[in-house]
DNA sequence: CCTACCGATCGGTAGG
DNA sequence: CCTACCGATCGGTAGG
């Protein structure tokens, strides 16, 4: 998009290739030092360019934060989500979206574990477009899980008593956990925790 | 304990009520803007001394964090501990954790929600004594829990074969989720909903 | 506990 | 996408 001079011809693909390896870095470098945390200069360091390079791509480092998030939605959704959505909705898609997620988790997509998780934790408090970016995507996937236990409930596989809610906030509850204790003492027994006691709130229910 | 000259006869009790209202400051603050996003300058302003003012008590920030970890562990003691262990251990002292653990979530205890889930998700990627340091608290959180799941279990308040750490660990999980979500969302729904599901929980066991 | 200062780094900009 | 620069703030120190 810019009019400097270039030495090899730039195309379209080298623009948009940066532009994602920028993204890509930002969103693992913001699960270890925060999205705050992180530094233009650091991260335009790792990527292997100017803090004017990335000034090209934002405005500011706030538009830099906000397309992050968005960047991180979009593997969130490939790592956890499309691959649970093969399997059809109700219970078997619930199951498939909590193994998706301790499974996200231990294999490190992001080397801070669930960078919603984390962001959560980092913007509950404070104002503004991140926060409330941030609110929508946890937002969107509570409500991904509410539907699929109503699914299971029309299904016959879940009672009708139960709460969808109730039971979403609970899986939830299983799967932060499951984040925070394993990388805190980096101890994966948590992740097979967190999937007995959801498999047997699922069988009670 | 400084050589400067004093306007005002310096008493022991003037140095540790500055000591502790420093800390009990940067407690505050850690749950706001982090331990690590938390300047020296800034917490000076706001217990109205100067930077170097604050170094007559801690020789670096890294001193003062872990300085300030300890505060907040009294301070979580005091709020959710002591009181819980005014009943007799077992089942009731264990309800009466979670409900303490809540009630320090729900008045807002430290503002920015518990001290020890923020800091934990903060820290958890870095390495070094204030990790240790947290990681020590929480595993002794845990550890209580687990101590009076175990004592209910003696008792006959809880079934012979429920695992004690599985079982604390879904409890931890219930707490923990009601402390993020009812930041994120402000939603004190989240806390009735951990309450819900700890109850059933335990009269299931 | 203060003022005054240090080098390093922060987010961001000018100009090409 | 670069170099060179801006004022502000960072953690920390000297000296009293």
């Amino acid at each position: 998009m810019g009019t400097y001079p270039a030495r090899k011809r730039r195309t379209r693909s080298d623009g948009e290739r940066s532009y994602r390896t920028i993204l890509d870095t930002a969103a693992r470098l913001a699960t270890l030092e925060g999205l705050e945390g992180l530094s233009i200069a650091r991260l335009a360091g790792e990527v292997g360019m100017s803090k004017s390079g990335l000034y090209a791509h934002f405005d500011s480092k706030q538009d830099l934060q906000l397309a992050t998030v968005g960047a991180a939605e979009d593997v969130f959704t490939a790592e956890v989500i499309t691959r649970a959505m093969e399997k059809p909705e109700g219970i078997e898609r619930l199951q498939a979206l909590c193994q998706r997620y301790l499974s996200y988790v231990k294999r490190a997509v992001f080397p801070g574990g669930c960078f919603f998780s984390s962001t959560a934790a980092e913007w509950d408090t404070r104002r503004g477009p991140i926060r409330d970016r941030v609110r929508t995507v946890l937002a969107g996937w509570t409500e991904l899980l509410e539907a699929n236990v109503l699914a299971a409930q029309q299904q016959g596989d879940l009672a009708q008593d139960v709460d969808a809610g109730q039971l979403s906030f609970e899986i939830n509850a299983l799967l932060h956990e499951a984040n925070g204790h394993y990388l805190l003492f980096r101890d994966p027994a948590a992740l097979d925790r967190a999937q007995t006691a959801i498999e047997d709130r699922l069988a009670r229910a």
